[in-house]
DNA sequence: CGCAGAATAAAGGTCAGACACTTAGCGGTC
DNA sequence: GACCGCTAAGTGTCTGACCTTTATTCTGCG
């Protein structure tokens, strides 16, 4: 019951008393309380998108703080964009309409940075890519109109030109377009920054050129799948062509980054068999 | 080939100038300038994890900007959670570890405002629902350590004591503790804030008891599956409580918003089989 | 009358300098 | 040795000025 809920908190604040720390918070940053209440007003919808916010002078006053702190508060909303800010006579600051491209920018920084610093590792990237990937190549057989079909065959490098610099560049559009014709959005946002953190992270490290080879006759296969509509061979194709990839990685990272004391797997999926295309 | 690209690039800018808009950007502002400087920094790793940065008045000589400049590019930063800042001697600003609770609450509020303002629909984030939860309830079958099926257990609710006000937490706290019991971060990450979106637009539509006992009952079902390290059981059941909620979901979101001119499915499904278990 | 160009004004962008607040560490007193 | 206050480095905040951008308005010429 709520009423329940109170008294638990009204017990565990006490409890905090009697252990020394009185059951208040620090307090915040002007600028921080300024941004926390313009950001509880976009959310609620009390500002809505592409509303006007009142002028930087005119939030300084309302909020009683000096139009520098406005400036701190509104520069911390705007990175996440929340707002937007333009210049000159009917110029200000507007509530910003919600981007994909915002969302997957800051999400591929962020994972780069985690997986930069161990806080996720490369096999839960890994992981989480034939997680998202698998269901999405399923989605897209299903979904896919001729359009995104015909955008999908645009990827595809023929067979002669099998060269390894434009092979990074292909890659990346053909999985982006599998994601975009899987019509789920959502899915889409966060399976790309997913995507692209790992092609940043092994930009570097050329493939085989048998390796490529078995990488266009993935796509190849997976392509036809979709092309078919059978969402269960989109799937197989799919999941079959991350396993080859991941081997890839993990042997690179392996080569990378000697000497971790991880239980190292025996791999003998490292050498990657084309001869299924 | 890299040179094909750059001529590529070359002939563009060429053809941007003829047809009237000189191959330039425009001019940004000065906080950020200094704001995209740092974070290249960050990311590059030239400056590390818990590494100060200068103080703001050096930061200012060294940029040639005032040190107001230098704040609002720091308050950019700081709201994106790459730095945080420290008052007092030996404070300043630290590059900021990346933690989950961030990327969570940045995804949580940027995906309500996604759904808030139609750019994604309900219906997309419950299927990405459904694509995340259904393989992290299969992966915390076989990974589950002791701990964590004691935690999950806990979150189940005795059948006696089965109230609506409890059972939205105790939903969330289940769902909660399969994803981490899947064993990826990463999917945890992503997930909940997922889970929680549609948990918060939800909120104040209460379930009828009938609908209540039954997901009591999924989830002791689901539960039974994971301590008995049952895979495909665990994803079995999870896929069909989350076509339970979603069915419940979609009918809900038809009261809200009625007269929506999308293809009413018919839905004999709406009410929910409890007798399954 | 119509339009190019100048003037205006409103808003954000930048600056300089001052002072307040916070806090680790130093040093002194009892 | 414990407590207390001072100090200094840094961030937080304010003031007030000036610059830059840009839509609108005004002006004068053709």
């Amino acid at each position: 019951m709520a009423s329940d809920r109170l008294i638990d908190l009204a017990a565990a604040a006490h409890e905090a008393h009697e252990s020394g720390s009185l059951p208040v918070s620090r307090v915040l940053p002007a600028y921080h309380q300024v941004a926390e209440q313009l950001q509880g007003l976009i959310m609620r919808g009390t500002l809505s998108v592409g509303e006007r916010l009142p002028s930087e002078g005119v939030l300084a006053t309302q909020f009683g703080v000096s139009r520098s702190t406005i400036r701190e508060a509104l520069r911390g909303l705007s990175s996440q964009r929340l707002v937007h800010t333009k210049r000159g006579v009917n110029g200000g600051t507007f509530v910003a309409e919600p981007a994909y491209e915002h969302v997957q920018a800051y999400l591929e920084t962020t994972i780069g940075l985690m997986s930069g610093a161990d806080v996720v590792t490369v096999d839960e990237i890994l992981e989480a890519r034939e997680l998202f990937e698998v269901p999405a190549a399923r989605l897209a057989a299903t979904r896919r109109d001729e359009d995104q079909l015909a955008g999908l065959k645009a990827t595809l490098v023929p067979d002669g030109e099998a060269d390894i610099d434009s092979g990074f560049e292909g890659h990346k559009e053909f999985h982006f377009a599998i994601l975009k014709a899987s019509g789920n959005r959502l899915l889409e946002v966060i399976t790309l920054p997913v995507f692209s953190v790992l092609q940043t992270r092994f930009r570097r490290d050329r493939a085989s050129p048998d390796l490529y080879a078995s990488i266009v006759c993935d796509h190849q296969d997976i392509y036809d799948a979709i092309a078919a509509s059978d969402a269960e061979a989109s799937a197989r194709c799919m999941h079959a062509h991350l396993e080859r990839l991941r081997s890839m990685y993990e042997r690179i990272d392996r080569a990378a980054h000697p000497g971790l004391t991880e239980a190292a797997a025996p791999d003998e999926l490292t050498q990657p068999s084309a001869e299924a295309c």
